[in-house]
DNA sequence: CAAACAAAAGTGGTCAGACCATCATTCCAG
DNA sequence: CTGGAATGATGGTCTGACCACTTTTGTTTG
């Protein structure tokens, strides 16, 4: 009769599973290029250990049945810190905004009316993420920018037109340095990319790396009204190629 | 050999469960009264079925094992569409932010800079959402506002106040038609109702009442610009009473 | 009779071991 | 050297049992 006054209930054994789990999950993503770097020195050919051990080795080592450290496993790959493939193992991803991405397709099913609401919403953020981005944006970011307006002026085929165009995206939100804000671009950038090529047509690609340029060149020189008033532009654009009518 | 365009591969026993569930989910209320109906006909006082039968039960319905079934509801219940409770069932419920919420405390896990990033983006999100409400409002949607006013104004307590003002954003946001912000705005809503209690004051109930009375006259004369505008400084208030620096 | 306690039933949580489906590798025949 | 057939490894599914928690029920007791 010690503990009576924090209500605090044990978590069940899966959830002690996936905190250990992600724990071990965690460090080894993060671009820290800390001078130690210790852990596995004896493994010359796995650059990122982006493997988790097989469910079986996992579960003894853990201590619990093959079931909870399923169950465990499941519960990662849903919040998207996980990959599994039935046959080759699970791997070690950082995808956090595959929750969201799955909510919204399942909170609004239709894809055309999903893409109305999208581009509502993108034009609230995005052109706030490319302001913060004129302001916040490394040497780094910027050079990640450029190498998108090239690939998405040397894109190959459509789809991969597509990609480069919503890389671009993901790196202004990255550069904003708001993370929230990145992970809902990042969800909504999934969509997109999910709602391309099942009818729906997007401008022209010269002309989206034409405005992609603009936008770079005002985070170039620090302008961030000139890049906030850019990015609108451009997302007013593209939304009148998709033929989407415009906001109230 | 007949499909071959279409690499769809076949969706794992557990996906299709889900499914299925999924589909019983929604139309839980519409009137499916087959004729069938076999099951527990003699409860003449569960109003809302909201509750789902046992996994044992459903299990051998569906026509699969136990294991399935209960990743399945694992999985939906960490979609935000069921609740599970050791002992006492699960239920229906419906919290689609329930996996944004979560993938956002796993993202920033510092409140302080994540209560930071958060009130960026709510002011990008909210006050569009006032000013689309004061264009789209239904009568049932004023009446709720009304309703959550008052129920701010007579808060016996800091954590009643907490809910209602939260409360005010919610309808806010569901009045303005675009689902995508609706949910955005409850998974930050969630952080915000979790960082409170833990040091973070807000403003006074009063100040805030006013400030929500505000907006919700503006609305009531559909006056959009000025609901924008004044949910715009209810926002900033509120950030600089939680002591957190303006935006750059 | 009513309240309090104890037993029973129902629920999700965990465990163990087995077998199936899919993928990667290895190895042998050509 | 190439191709495909065995082999191994991995996740997917099944079964049945037992544990922990909650609700209901039934009895006991005041």
């Amino acid at each position: 009769m010690r503990d009576l006054a924090p209500i605090a209930k044990a978590p069940s054994l899966v959830d002690q599973v996936c905190s250990q789990l992600a724990a071990r999950l965690h460090p080894s993503v993060p671009p820290s290029p800390s001078p130690h770097s210790p852990h596995t020195p004896h493994s010359p050919q796995s650059p990122p250990p982006s493997r988790l051990p097989s469910e079986r080795t996992l579960a003894s080592q853990l201590g619990v049945s093959r079931s909870v450290l399923r169950e465990a496993i499941k519960k990662l790959e849903l919040q998207g810190l996980l990959e599994i493939h039935q046959g080759r193992g699970t791997k070690i991803v950082s995808q956090l905004q595959k929750p969201l991405t799955a909510a919204l397709s399942l909170l609004v099913p239709d894809p055309s009316s999903r893409l109305a609401q999208l581009f509502e919403i993108r034009l609230l953020l995005e052109p706030e993420s490319a302001r913060l981005a004129a302001l916040r944006a490394s040497p780094t970011h910027l050079q990640k920018l450029d190498a998108s307006l090239h690939a998405l002026r040397t894109a190959p085929s459509l789809e991969a037109a597509i990609h480069a165009d919503l890389d671009f995206h993901r790196i202004l939100a990255d550069a904003s340095g708001n993370k929230i804000l990145l992970l809902i671009i990042e969800s909504l950038a999934d969509l997109l990319a999910a709602s391309h090529g099942k009818g729906f047509q997007s401008m022209s690609t010269a002309r989206s790396a034409d405005m992609h340029e603009t936008i770079l060149h005002a985070i170039r020189h620090r302008d961030d009204s000139a890049a906030e008033t850019a990015m609108q532009e451009h997302l007013l654009a593209a939304r009148a190629a998709l033929g989407l009518p415009p906001s109230p």
